[in-house]
DNA sequence: GCAAACATACGAACATTTTCGTAACTCAGA
DNA sequence: TCTGAGTTACGAAAATGTTCGTATGTTTGC
């Protein structure tokens, strides 16, 4: 395990989201990105990823004037930390619970059941 | 829609994981069953559920000296809130990708795998 | 009636997160 | 070379969340 562990706040998940959907990025390319949806202004951006950097949840290279910023954490273990959060801590503990939370109130095409369905007939066979 | 739509913090949530458990409850009762998790003075907790109050997060009977509190929000729309929120921000807005996250890395038990495919049936059947 | 225990209210310190202004440096083009 | 646009670094204000001390009021038991 390396320095995965530390919890992103709000607005460094959202830079984190842009640099897993872009991959390696610089401010200026991140910052066009984020003020589609949020007003802000480019060193607020800019500070926000020199702390992520100091915190281990961004990479950089700055070889060139116009640093290039990557992911630090991977989406998949940010995924499964905060889905762990959140089956703990208003679930009980139940990923059940959770998944039929997740279905039963968020629409789901047929495809995407089947594809549950299936997911979960091979777990039933493979799993003890 | 009423108040329900204010996103409690951490510390608030856990207040209201408190109150959803126990029920109408006074703020000695809540901070006797916080602390046995954590570290925290009286009045911390007084504040808290103070602040709550006045988001409408709980609501409270004063007509005791002891004043006691109940949930304002329910567990369920609470659950719906935060699980939209993390499909949205960290699973594309796919609830299906979540749901195969909750499965493939948690421990289900057979009879919870077994409830969850009889779920998905039932949904499957209505749905068409 | 009085003291001790217990309750609320609330200001304020503290901690964390977010925002931005400013200084300083680099680079490209006229 | 000079200027203007673009970049980083960084301090510090602003906003939000957490913690607690203290004042004050109420109740209980002696």
């Amino acid at each position: 395990m390396s320095s995965q562990n530390i919890k992103p706040t709000e607005s460094e998940l959202e830079i984190l989201r842009i640099l897993w959907e872009r991959g390696p990025s610089t401010v200026r390319e991140v910052h066009e990105q984020l003020v589609k949806t949020k007003e802000s202004g480019y060193t607020t951006t800019l500070k926000l990823m020199q702390i992520m950097y100091e915190k281990g949840l961004v990479k950089r290279d700055d070889t060139n004037r116009s640093h290039i910023y990557e992911a630090g954490v991977s989406q998949e273990k940010t995924r499964k930390m905060m889905t762990d959060k959140l089956i703990r801590t208003l679930f009980q503990g139940s990923s059940s619970k959770l998944v039929m939370q997740a279905l039963g109130h968020h629409k789901v095409s047929k495809e995407e059941l089947a594809a549950i369905r299936k997911y979960l007939e091979e777990m039933e066979k493979s799993g003890k």
